[in-house]
Order: structure tokens, then sequence, then C-alpha cells
DNA sequence: TTTAATGCAAACATTTTGCACCCTG
DNA sequence: CAGGGTGCAAAATGTTTGCATTAAA
């Protein structure tokens, strides 16, 4: 099931929060391209460039509302700052990361989600979430 | 083989650099109790508690040696600072930690190393490192 | 005695917060 | 029109850097 703005709506109005031209905006940019995983300050680039008035405080006010409800997840790209994808319901996935050019591709296998459940029940963890990151160089900068 | 301080030493003649005390007290500190995890801000506070004259400038610079030189890494435990580990030669590992009390396990597991070097290979990305998390409630926590 | 290392304070980068004004419901 | 939302500027964090002084080699 893809998750939609209603969604994000649901969340708000739950909670006796508003919805606004903004939170729209922010969700919008993230939910638009999927494989970008923005950081905040490119989220306000954007919606600068597209002449939004908007400020990186709501931005990260925003952030921290769609990581809250589930609808977007923080991932850690090794950078010092966090970027945001939208999370959608399937299985869990890592990402690839390109040292050198800092292309970002998702990945997921079953086995190691499967792995991690196992290792979770043998040390009587219970899990809510994991991330994986994998560093290394991409197809087209290892060649070089 | 176990990492000791004289491949910090080696590491360290072998650019030019100079081996210090204060480069000897932040090693032990992170080489001592290997399970610790610490951050900066925690290497700097036990460091004046032995009444040591250090500064958290220094440890930073010499946390980024000793990550450079391969014999710490730097980890991820969902906080907005890193923590610090010593990197044994071993299988690569991953974190459970606790969101409840923020103990940290570590794991490893042959089939998830293997299954990461499987997806390299598919999508012909050259491997460095990788690094899981894995957030969840330990048995401690999780029976309240 | 030469060159790097250190402590200190200032600078940085990212993220959060206080406040006066604005907009949604 | 009441209460939350927003932009702006200031504060809070974590980390890095410039500089004068100290200490390895």
């Amino acid at each position: 099931m893809k998750k939609r703005f209603e969604d994000f709506e649901s969340f708000l109005r739950g909670r006796g929060l508003k919805v606004t031209r903004t939170r729209a905006l922010i969700f919008e940019e993230i939910f638009a391209a999927p494989t970008v995983h923005p950081n905040a300050e490119e989220i306000y680039r954007k919606l600068v460039a597209k002449k939004k008035r908007v400020s990186l405080a709501t931005i990260y006010r925003t952030l921290n509302l769609l990581v809250k409800s589930g609808l977007v997840s923080a991932v850690d790209l090794g950078e010092d700052h966090s970027h945001f994808e939208p999370e959608w319901d399937r299985t869990a996935h890592g990402h690839l990361i390109c040292l050198s050019c800092g292309r970002v591709q998702e990945f997921s296998r079953e086995e190691i989600q499967d792995a991690i459940e196992r290792i979770g029940k043998e040390k009587g963890f219970e899990l809510d979430k994991f991330s994986i990151q994998v560093f290394g160089f991409c197809q087209a900068c290892g060649k070089k």
C-alpha cells in the first residue's frame, strides 16, 4: 500500500495539528522523487527555487513530524546531516553509498531481514527497525 | 590478530607524526573497554577524571587519526554524535541498540556478510565497509 | 633545535527554539 | 477568532580550526 498525503493529514488531524500549505510542499518534495534522499538544506533550496516562501526551521519541524508519523525515515549516508526518504510498506532495505560520486542505490534482501529477526529472537531483543549502510564504489566509479 | 598500541605507533611514524602521551591515553581509553563505545565527550570526561590534562580538540584530532589508521571505527548509534570502538580483525559486526536503556550489544553473522557481498557482486559495487544498526528493546527493558 | 602537538577560544555546520505575527479550522 | 504554524534570529550541539605555546625526536 502506497502512502499518500491523506495519511499525513490523518496523522496531523489526529493530534489536533493543522494541514498547511507548507507542510504539503515539504511532503511533496520527499514523495515526488523517492530516489533522491534529500537533506533539509536540499529541500529548502528546491522550494526556494520554486519561489516558495519557507524557512529551514519549518522544514526541520515538518521533517520531525513526518518521521514521527512513520511516513518518512531519516537515513544516515555517512555525512554529517540526515537525509530523508519515503517509508513505503515493503521489505526493509539498505543503501549502497558510493564513496566517490555519492550516488545511493537501494537493495533489499529477505535473507538479511530473516537473519536479523533470528538474531533478535536469540538475544531476546524485541526488534523495532534496522538500517544498513554499505560503502564502496559504484560500477561507474569503480571502473576508473 | 589483535591490534595494539604498536600498530598506532607505526601508523604515526610512517606519516612523520609523533607518538605522544595524550595520543596514548586516548588510544587506551578506547581499547581498554571495548564494549563501551564511548563518544568524544565521554573520553574527555574519563581522562579529566583521571587528572589528565587534555582538550576536546585533541580528542577529536586523535580520533580522526585513529579512524584513518583503520584501528578504530566510528559507529552511529542513532544519537547526534559519533561513538568509537576498536576495529579488531574479525567478521564485520552490527549493533543492537536498546531504545529504552541505550545498551549496545554486538552481533556478527557470516550469512549477512555473505549476502552483502553477493549484492555487491550483482550490482557491480566494489565493497569497502558496511554498518548495521538494529534498534529495539533489550531483554531487560522489553519485559517491563 | 626543528617540527609537530596541544590547549584555548573562535569558527563552523546542523538542528532546535523563542517570539511576534500569520493562517487554518 | 482561537490556537496552532511560520519566518526570523538567536541558541544549542557536535566538531573543526587558527594561533601561540609546549613537547617529541
